[in-house]
DNA sequence: CCATATATGATGAATATTCATCGTTTATAG
DNA sequence: CTATAAACGATGAATATTCATCATATATGG
């Protein structure tokens, strides 16, 4: 990365490389970037310090462990004054089967996916988590009958 | 993890601190698990054959790269003949914007996350790619104003 | 065009990781 | 309770990674 904060070509493919498979040794990485391992090395560093490159992270294949079923639940808020929303928040943060969570513009306030075992399990995180808490007005959940893409990947 | 297949306390204490930080020495791992390197060392390898442990990614700021703005889109199928949705989720999985996919229960047929820059390269994305698709009768697109939370992490 | 700043590739020493081996401990079954 | 199978921790050698150093090459601005 030069020294203005751009990055150019190499970065990308530096970034496209780890994004896909971050087990890659520097001298592999190397050969497919067309750089050195150093200069890879000294740019991989650059793009941490930068924030650009963050964490490392392995996957687990859900439906291995229990949590094969993916609901999208889409929620309306009773308020939206600014303690109702960080309450709501800090409970999705503490919810590990709540995955993600957007705020969303249009008629719901948010829409958040969800990971859990089958439609049982996530009746129970409905009816006694999700619907308990003071700030959610009302909700809509989607089931997904399966998940056709998922990628971490950010295109570059 | 036992032979039998089942994961046990410590092979899901492993899958956690991986999923969280996959930079973590086997050495530190084993600390924190508290298994010696060598054990847990096992435990990965069977994990891995199991597919239980998947891929090792490395992630990216989104906004660093010019991809700061989720869209969530449904997505209604002209047909739900087997060719017309092979082809469609075929397409999602050429289109690297489109990070996500889900089939739907419901009114919907698929729900994507697609990652943009800004307003106008979405539009460009949903007019010339999107409702360009042939097995595509209609969409309904939704702004995230925000990512409140986002995690790669499956709960064990 | 030249002077300066910056990025590069090569090198190598210190450190860390990978993985086989071995003797010991723990779980399972009869 | 004992026999067997399986997992365990310790060890260490081969290999790979990390990162500093230095000389060279490439940009940038006056």
């Amino acid at each position: 990365m030069k020294q203005d904060g751009q990055i150019d070509e190499v970065d990308r493919r530096i970034l496209s490389a780890l994004q896909a498979d971050a087990s890659l040794s520097h001298q592999d990485l190397a050969e497919r970037v067309g750089a050195s391992s150093a200069s890879c090395w000294r740019r991989i560093k650059a793009l941490e310090a930068a924030g650009i490159l963050t964490r490392t992270v392995r996957l687990v294949d859900p439906a291995q462990v229990g949590r094969g079923v993916n609901v999208l639940c889409n929620i309306r808020m009773r308020s939206h004054a600014r303690e109702a929303r960080a309450a709501f928040e800090h409970f999705v943060d503490g919810r590990p089967e709540i995955v993600e969570c957007f705020s969303m513009s249009g008629e719901w306030d948010y829409l958040i996916r969800i990971v859990v075992a089958d439609v049982e399990d996530y009746n129970r995180f409905l009816m006694q988590t999700l619907l308990g808490h003071p700030s959610v007005a009302g909700a809509a959940s989607h089931f997904a009958l399966s998940m056709t893409k998922y990628t971490t990947a950010i295109p570059l």
